[in-house]
DNA sequence: TTGATATGTCGTGAGGTGACGATATAATTG
DNA sequence: CAATTATATCGTCACCTCACGACATATCAA
């Protein structure tokens, strides 16, 4: 069982980790949500223009991005009536490119 | 590069792309998949031995297995009565390293 | 054969997610 | 001031996922 003729066994990661992990995942399981990281690890862009490249209405938008900011995945920062978001969770950009490099 | 993103972009992944990844990433965001798949890049199990290590019971990993078999993450190899599965999507490998060194 | 073991499949129901319209807040403009 | 623009939030509802029990299948042993 746990004890396999295995001689090198990586350490699991523990099961409470791993529910943090998929409640990441989870956030990230989004095709606009996708899109709008992936757009933020490359520029600058305002919740209007995340919205435009998503096609779909800025309030929408909206949502997603609080979602996450709430998750810790994004930042933002207001400058008059527009927001600029961006990514503050380093790892995003690894998962990105592994996403990149199979479905790109 | 931060300041005028507008001249020089990435490609983006089509939309229809990400909505692909996106289904990928709802199949992995589970907390009990994720030991699966964990284990299986380290190890050979069965499905008794999997639903073991995620403490729930055998017929629920079966389907855990399942549906990661049917969206091409996995496969299995019969022997007697015991199912020994392996992982087949190369990208796994990367997504969980991703996963350990920020949750592990 | 009967029974035990190992895995696979089906149906149900609670709970959660996503999309949408409506509405709210906040900043700029006339 | 009011109107417009940009973003944020709320309420609702169709849809989906998850866990579970029940049942089915398949293999092995006595």
């Amino acid at each position: 069982m746990a004890t396999k003729p295995k001689t090198k066994e990586k350490a699991l990661i523990s099961l409470l980790a791993l529910e943090q992990a998929a409640e990441c995942l989870k956030i990230l399981a989004h095709p606009h949500r996708l899109r709008i990281v992936q757009m933020l690890l490359n520029g600058r862009y305002t919740v209007g223009e995340l919205a435009e490249a998503c096609e779909i209405p800025s309030h929408m938008a909206s949502e997603h991005l609080r979602l996450m900011q709430r998750c810790g995945f994004l930042e933002n920062e207001k400058e008059g009536r527009k927001a600029y978001y961006k990514v503050v969770e380093p790892h995003l950009a690894q998962i990105m490119s592994c996403i990149e490099s199979r479905f790109g």
